[in-house]
DNA sequence: GTCTATAATAGGATAGAC
DNA sequence: GTCTATCCTATTATAGAC
């Protein structure tokens, strides 16, 4: 792994958020399951019982990463979900916000690490999480099917399918150096909702109103 | 889970086949990863050993369902890609009878089982069929930009975000039972195929085309 | 707050009887 | 071809010294 941090980025780092940044990059390569503590501590260049003063359990260390990225994705969904006016122009700017905010996170994480994760026991906060998220996408895509401007379809399956694409970019991009995230978010924005529109070509009027258009 | 195979489908089914349906199901719902070599012969009522008859690894009980899968995905991805004509319905073709396949299939698992896993040295096989049939698609969605039927954007981020969608659908059916393999395959193929339009619209003419169109 | 040492268990896999 | 019994290693986690 090329991207992978190990050593502190300052020398006054607290070791706890040099776990979770190596723990992140490390379940975004390999997995939450394939990664044991013993290599999240060799990463941080401690031994394993200082990573277990920090954390209570491994579990631990991935509900406190789940937390912190699923916390912003709820939040920009539910608000837009909130918001009047073009049910696709607030679908596309949810995108962007939770796109470009992963894309620029040191604990990011994406399919690799999650999925099927959320299951389980252990998870049940971040799978909470992830069903408001879930929920807020679905009842956005609902306002764009009766406004017309989405094409009739099932609105939870779009929203699954749109999670796959972003979960899939972020372990994507979680391999390489992000040189322009902004740029990768306005394309996979625009990918995910070109799927829905039934004017495809509404897409520039979208991307025109934007706030920070690419 | 409610729909894991357990017992026999016919007495005399070999427990090898057995073993390769349960295995499978097992992977989906939880993962390769997380599945234990005692829980797939606990659900097959056999003892560990007898298992490790059959199959020389865990590994390599993946493996024989892996190339079940992709095998019938890269060869239909590769004859469109020689065929002739409109590149979309090419496409559109090739997913539908991808995940029409899949979508039947006892051995199908989507990603909950396979992310990450395809970087490993024990599934080099696996991946060099899964970047065949990455460079297929992404091969056909360059015909479709020179075409000018797809929109202009990066054919290899528009392939991965297909494979994303498709295997998000497949993990996601495995937890139900499918009523509809053919209507669900066409309603993801035309969600992808969308994203891709430049016409929009140009979706009904290619399943009109279609051999067996909804 | 970090270390050394160690417990406790689960996992993949094998040997040899039947 | 399946079973009983067992091996070996990796893993999560803890206790107690410094």
């Amino acid at each position: 792994m090329e991207g992978t941090p190990e050593a502190r980025e300052r020398d006054d780092e607290p070791l706890r958020d040099l776990i979770l940044r190596n723990a992140a990059a490390l379940f975004a390569a390999d997995g939450y399951r394939k990664t044991s503590t013993r290599e999240i501590a060799d990463a941080c260049k401690v031994e394993i019982s200082a990573v277990f003063h920090h954390f209570a359990s491994k579990a631990e260390i991935m509900n406190t990463i789940l937390k912190h990225d699923l916390g912003a994705a709820v939040e920009a969904a539910e608000r837009q979900l909130a918001g009047r006016g073009s049910p696709a122009l607030r679908l596309y700017r949810y995108l962007v916000e939770d796109l470009s905010v992963a894309l620029r996170s040191p604990y990011a994480i994406g399919i690799n690490a999650t999925s099927g994760l959320l299951k389980e026991l252990d998870f049940a906060g971040a799978r909470a999480r992830s069903g408001r998220l879930d929920e807020a996408r679905s009842a956005l895509i609902s306002q764009g099917i009766e406004a017309g401007e989405f094409v009739e379809m099932d609105p939870g399956a779009a929203s699954k399918a749109i999670e796959w694409t972003i979960e899939g970019s972020l372990a994507e991009a979680a391999t390489r150096s992000m040189d322009d995230p902004d740029g990768v978010a306005h394309e996979i924005a625009g990918l995910c909702l070109r799927g829905l529109l039934v004017d495809a070509d509404s897409i520039e009027g979208i991307r025109h109103d934007f706030p920070t258009a690419v």
